[in-house]
DNA sequence: TTTTTTGTTCATTTTTTCTTGAACAGATTG
DNA sequence: CAATCTGTTCAAGAAAAAATGAACAAAAAA
């Protein structure tokens, strides 16, 4: 059986085996989306945390430092991963995980998906003025249309396909 | 108008101004996933050639080591972006550009998307097992019980939305 | 007001990832 | 066969990303 974390840690120090498997399990698929670590394992805390946890304490379990504590939260917040909740005669902040699958992918979309698309798209914009302004003259010229072109198709299909993303997860 | 790329530069060195803009464009969107720039440069350059290159071009207009240039088409054609088509009478490997985003998303999504998530299933099955064996008494089972049946609703949702993506792109 | 608590920022260090270049192997040519 | 060409591999170096920790600011308590 496992202890209860709360109970059993009360240096909070140290994670439990249940704790460790489920941060364990975040940190191995957050790799996919490009966010550090000790982002995962702060969300994966908190997502297994029964109540509100304060920066210190997840700092002291995980055995991070404040600043990077801070900046993964910070992070968390951005799209809205982590809440930050009020807790009664509680002066430090607290936090919550933020569990709807739908709105986790969401805010990941606005907040980290959608800027490089905007980027994308200012140097596909730029690409587009050059183009126009002299296009190459030669026997391939139906080529090199087709493949600017296609660039457009893309951008296009991808900014009408990610808002989406979030309905069909959920 | 635009040098003919193949014409004016016939020592294969430099890019002109339509390649280098075509290739920004595709290193700013490519970090989003996770490709390292130098694979983004290599498609680039072989998604706006009209004919099939090798690899010792792709090296010398890009300014690249052979090792890398090397490395980058072998991630690229693991995935299907890249494919190496015969050129008569040429004794080097040719490559050319896959280019119809569903094939590029359907290729992704298998090498690189897909076993990150097994390897998290792996870690979620080691996570019910011991969560199966020893579950935690007090207050808090039914919220242990949620999360942890959160994790495989997720895992189970990503395994039937990845494969959909491919459909919903093309 | 002074002291303590809480959280942020950012220069530095550490870690990870990417790139290079040289050694190597296989294939082709002379 | 030797010489050349082509491409791969991998140890080492370079670059990029992440984590640390100390200085700082703001707010609350004493």
């Amino acid at each position: 059986m496992f202890a209860d974390p709360a109970s059993t840690i009360p240096d909070n120090t140290g994670l439990s085996a249940l704790e460790t498997a489920v941060i364990d399990f975040f940190v191995s698929i957050v790799r996919v989306v490009g966010i550090p670590k000790s982002v995962a394992e702060l969300y994966g805390l908190l997502y297994v945390a029964p109540r509100p946890l304060p920066l210190d304490t997840l700092m002291q379990r995980l055995r991070m430092s404040k600043g990077s504590a801070s900046q993964g939260i910070r992070l968390l917040r951005s799209f809205g991963a982590v809440r930050s909740v009020y807790v009664p005669g509680e002066r430090r902040d607290h936090f919550t995980a933020e569990v709807e699958l739908k709105r986790l992918a969401a805010g990941f979309i606005r907040e980290e998906i959608q800027p490089r698309l905007v980027q994308g798209q200012e140097k596909l914009d730029h690409l587009n003025h050059l183009y126009e302004t002299s296009r190459p003259s030669g026997p391939d010229t139906a080529f090199y249309d087709d493949r600017i072109q296609r660039l457009g198709t893309w951008s296009r299909r991808s900014r009408e396909v990610l808002p989406l993303l979030g309905e069909i997860i959920a």
